[in-house]
DNA sequence: CCAAAAGTGTTCCCGATACACCCATGA
DNA sequence: TCATGGGTGTATCGGGAACACTTTTGG
């Protein structure tokens, strides 16, 4: 008999808040729910935390079900237990949110989940207390991201200026002023110049970046301010 | 039968870390802990979640049986899940900070838990992964109240600069230029001086202030600046 | 009168902002 | 040649940091 008898045994889910850059916009990867209650209604992708599964094993293992991709920057945000947020049974559920490089997701297993990108704009209604997780995400995104350099892990190996700064216009959704926000980037000296441009979006082209990953691991932790304005956060 | 047959339920923990200052020291409150495992070491005050209970209410109801005390400033931190982080059986822990006034915390039900007051370098060694818990809830107390006003909540009604400055020394553990930090404070205009001094700790007294609760709330979200060099924080 | 803490001003410098024109290229 | 997006420099301003002396009063 265990000493903790009396207190109920309750269900733990696991749900991932997914945002992924293509190169232009900022996307939330959702999908249509499989099974029972909400059926074939949008949600975030979710799943049960397992026996002998630690938290953040689960949210990898929902991820990479959902995408085949592993090794992303995940990071765990809130945990959401109103006793009615599921009509179902009650479930508490640890939410967290994930940054890819949609360039390197798999498009084939979005086919297995129906998993679709949607803009942030056009994003339809979710399930259970699933548009809470998801506005709670975007203001720790938008918190972080003024903070820490971790936008740069929706880039892919290679980027531009231009499509950093887009997708930093992306997050606050605003528009920044691009001499002020290349010299602070620059300023960083976390960007190694490459000879190739990007020829891609504009006749002129755009030269590509790396990031320097050795200073930006050392660097993640400084404090750094990409953002005009700091206005209002979390 | 559920549509969600085949998962585990798990028990679910709300531990606390309480902090207080008495005027002078930035402390945290412990617990010895009543019942096995580990009975009788010290412990960050906790709970299990109930059927039909909250997260935020089960964090508020273990704070107000340690303390008496009721609206009080608190904040969800983290959820801690390893498997194995309570041996005797697996128990996923929601962990809350909370932020009180010393004085204002009724003395003798600390009797009843065998609960006390430590400086932060005199903490004990807690049980399980309590040590953890404290040390992120104390890296984001750093986070948080370099941006946002939140050092209030542990402040009486009526304090000093002096007092204030301590508190703040004593979250960074470090020493501020009182001429600067005072120029800060006022210019946000949060506080309201008072015709009255503290005489308690010097021959001169200080003067005792007031947080003007309306401008407070009004400018919670506001970015505030109030520790120099904002090293590494999270 | 002395010790101990409270209170107060100025200077300097860096970093954030605002702002506009030239460049390279493919069509 | 022209339309499109890429890339760059300067001047101003405000806020943060460094810094030391005077005030009060109880003992």
């Amino acid at each position: 008999m265990t000493y903790y008898s009396g207190h109920p045994r309750i269900l733990i889910a696991v749900d991932c808040i997914i945002f992924g850059f293509d190169g232009t916009d900022l996307k939330i990867l959702l999908v249509k729910r499989a099974f029972e209650p909400e059926k074939n209604k949008w949600s975030l992708m979710g799943g049960f935390l397992q026996p002998d599964e630690a938290l953040d094993e689960a949210a990898n293992r929902v991820l990479k079900q959902l995408t085949g991709l592993e090794g992303v920057y995940m990071e765990q945000i809130h945990t959401f237990g109103d006793p009615k947020r599921d009509p179902e049974e009650r479930t508490v559920s640890v939410a967290y949110f994930a940054l890819i490089d949609i360039q390197q997701y798999e498009q084939q297993l979005s086919e297995d989940y129906h998993a679709e990108w949607f803009l942030l704009s056009k994003k339809p209604r979710l399930i259970f207390d699933h548009d809470n997780m998801m506005a709670l995400a975007q203001k720790q995104l938008r918190y972080k991201a003024a903070i820490h350099p971790i936008l740069f892990e929706l880039l892919p190996q290679k980027f531009t200026i231009p499509q950093l700064q887009s997708l930093y216009q992306g997050v606050y959704n605003t528009v920044f002023d691009n001499r002020n926000f290349t010299r602070k980037l620059l300023s960083t000296g976390l960007l190694i110049k490459q000879k190739e441009k990007d020829k891609g979006s504009s006749k002129k082209g755009a030269f590509y970046y790396k990031l320097d990953k050795r200073k930006y691991k050392a660097n993640f932790q400084a404090f750094l301010n990409f953002v005009p304005k700091p206005d209002k956060f979390l």
